[in-house]
DNA sequence: ATGGTTGACGATCAA
């Protein structure tokens, strides 16, 4: 079962991007953040036609997220459990073919010490309560999406200029471990040991040229998932297409035998 | 140069 995932950065303006790679990398399983349109508008035909079953959490102009199985999806949350105030789309979850899988939009946090800090610091929280509430179920799981928290200076190109910067704050970083404490593995960590490998390249200063990146992507395995785990990687090559989003995608292949079994 | 670029939307905000 191949798992991947990609901040798409609008998928109206990516769905070219978007059906090229469905097509190429033919994942079983997608999960997409920033998609930036409410479910309505969700260019659902155009994925389904490919084969694949959809489910979104969406929102106007600003985040948004997505599941696309080719399995069916079922038991589907759109929410991040823990705040019913919280009315930003960042969140779905769904079991798909055996596995539990949820992608994931955590607040980028614009700068260290606003609100919209603080508001990412409580998400991770928040985050890491539904991930020891998953655990506890004993299940295989794999939360996917964009972190926007890059775990160690071997993730970033410059750790020493972004030290203490949004991304990179000990508070930021702190929360993310926090998830791997509790037992989830981070499944490129776990297959390589490369420094330099990242997902993001800022549209901004030519990052992108000049491999100025980071990898704040990443796919987090309960201890059930990381047993099937058989692979792993980033896929660089959307990032070089015209027009592209600032992510590629990440993906891992959990070992059929093994997902079989858990289906 | 408190910078740079992209997307949604239609003036700025978010990333």
């Amino acid at each position: 079962m191949l798992i991947a995932s990609w901040n798409v950065n609008s998928v109206k303006a990516r769905l070219d991007h978007l059906l090229r790679w469905l097509g190429e990398a033919a994942p079983d399983v997608a999960l997409l953040q920033e998609t930036k349109c409410l479910e309505a508008a969700f260019p659902r035909e155009a994925v389904e036609d490919l084969g694949y079953n959809i489910a979104v959490a969406g929102q106007k102009t600003y985040n948004g997220v997505a599941i696309l199985s080719k399995r069916p999806l079922e038991d589907v949350i759109t929410a991040l459990p823990g705040d019913p105030g919280d009315d930003q789309a960042r969140y779905v979850e769904a079991v798909t073919g055996g596995v539990r899988v949820a992608s994931v939009y955590v607040p980028n946090g614009q700068s260290v010490g606003s609100d919209k800090y603080a508001y990412k610091l409580a998400f991770l929280e928040r985050l890491n309560a539904h991930a020891q509430t998953l655990l506890d179920l004993e299940e295989p799981f794999v939360l996917g999406g964009d972190y926007n928290v890059i775990p160690d200076p071997g993730d970033v190109w410059d750790p020493a200029s972004w030290e203490g910067g949004i991304l990179y704050t000990l508070a930021e970083r702190a929360g993310y471990r926090r998830l791997l404490n509790l037992g989830l593995t981070d499944a490129f960590r776990a297959l390589s040991g490369e420094i330099g490998r990242y997902t993001w390249w800022d549209y901004r200063g030519g990052g992108w040229t000049k491999d100025h990146g980071c990898r704040i992507d990443h796919l987090l395995l309960s201890p059930q998932a990381a047993d099937m785990l058989a692979e792993s990687g980033i896929d660089k090559t959307p990032r070089g297409w015209e027009k592209a989003s600032d992510h590629t995608p990440v993906w891992c292949r959990l070992a059929a035998e093994d997902a079989a079994r858990a289906a």
